[in-house]
DNA sequence: ATTGGCTTTTAGTTGGCACTTACGCAAGCG
DNA sequence: CGCTTGCGTAAGTGCCAACTAAAAGCCAAT
């Protein structure tokens, strides 16, 4: 989950998952589509998204054809409804704290 | 946008939003939770939330509270259902790129 | 085998980010 | 007023991430 939002905190990537969301396409054609960086730079996002599941790769001939991992951005949403929505545990959480507190003060 | 997920990529940043999801919490308090940062790198830590609207302040005497913009998760969240979903767009752009490499191609 | 297109990888640079230490500043309290 | 509490800010450090340029890998056709 760290590695998927980390990953999408770039811009650029998000425009590469945007690019291959629903269809696949080869990386040159992904990295024509941007003029003002390297097809090298554009590779390495390509395996910063790949590492964080969010696209696939599948070889053809030489060419390598990248798609987007519609999966990975549905469990990004699951996780933004439930992972602030446990008040329980953030109270056990501020009591543990507020103990730490105590032993240490004076 | 993009302040809003670079500001999430952080995990200690998301600690202190699920801490101040449901209830406001004093900075001190906020700074308790984490034993291995200074409250320093806390304090730093809600100003980049602050500058995200992630979070809101609100100053009572010499403290001040700060609680989650709940509102702030939910725009995400409508990012993640909608940005991808134009194949139109996509489509126009790789048009586009193609475009361009034909001409600059000799 | 060698050439040539498509792509990743490596090496090196630079900018930004999280952090600490030290300081500053306002509000309450004796 | 002097002191303390609660908190942000400034300056400096170290690390990591994004980038470029150059080298190398892979595959197909010749």
């Amino acid at each position: 989950m760290d590695a998927t939002l980390k990953a999408l905190a770039e811009p650029r990537r998000r425009e590469i998952l945007r690019l291959v969301w629903s269809d696949e396409l080869p990386a040159t054609q992904i990295a024509d589509h941007f003029t003002e960086v390297t097809r090298s730079a554009i590779s390495q996002h390509l395996r910063v998204l790949k590492e964080a599941s969010l696209v696939s790769e599948r070889r053809d001939g030489t060419r390598r054809l990248y798609r987007a991992n519609t999966d990975e951005v549905a469990k990004l949403r699951a996780f933004l409804d439930d992972y602030w929505t446990s008040g329980l545990t953030r109270l056990r959480d501020v009591a543990e704290a507020a103990e730490r507190n105590r032993r240490a003060g004076h």
